[in-house]
DNA sequence: GTCACGTTTAGCCATATGGCTAATTAATGA
DNA sequence: TCATTAATTAGCCATATGGCTAAACGTGAC
């Protein structure tokens, strides 16, 4: 128990905010700026890179500054903790439901 | 855009907490009482309680109070959302590392 | 050299989060 | 009936989060 899974923690947390998963979607398009990332979003610029800041603290993304200019770029292997941490339950309650006979799982079916 | 997507921003927030995971992981085994669920964890029971809270707000688990104990159960289906979501991703960056010939790509896969 | 541009830093604010203790409620069992 | 048990409520605290403005920084263009 108690294991830390402090990987997890910022993902998902990353995750958790729609400007943040909306940037992963530009993302997902190619790379971009700062600039170009934050256009779409009614906010303040500062306010913005905050978000950038913790997508890259959570390896979603990567930036390389070149002059002045920030270009972030998609990192799709770090959704791989997630994705494993998903279809780990997946087979978890699989396997129950399976252990469970039909009468049983129609019935949780409810839900 | 600012499509407002509050149903992953609660999951996605549920899932970022160690200790909630822990629960879901327990309940993927079968339902159990707040007080079971709590045992493994070095914590108050009111904070623990709050745990419970987040879960049952995201829709992750469902409980049922009976006589004086709370009963706690998963509700799989939730997972739906999130799982869509990243599988939505994988499919964004998948055709776009498509459109890229195979060089750019062996660039991409340095990360 | 200087100005504009893209971004960052510094600092502030309100609210949310995750923890605690103490006290309360409600149900069970002796 | 009365003590014990399971859980909740109330209230507190420290830190994190997500937003802002104003100012600074560094680079590129003229």
């Amino acid at each position: 128990m108690a294991k830390r899974d402090a990987d997890l923690d910022l993902l998902f947390q990353a995750l958790s905010d729609p400007t943040r998963r909306a940037v992963l979607d530009r993302l997902a398009q190619g790379p971009a700026s700062v600039g170009e990332l934050a256009a779409p979003h009614d906010m303040a610029l500062p306010s913005f890179t905050k978000h950038i800041g913790v997508l890259e603290a959570a390896g979603l993304i990567r930036t390389v500054k070149k002059g002045r200019v920030r270009t972030c770029h998609l990192v799709p292997k770090r959704y791989q903790p997630v994705d494993d941490w998903l279809s780990r339950h997946r087979k978890l309650w699989e396997r129950r439901t399976d252990r469970l006979g039909s009468l049983a799982q129609s019935l949780y079916r409810k839900d």
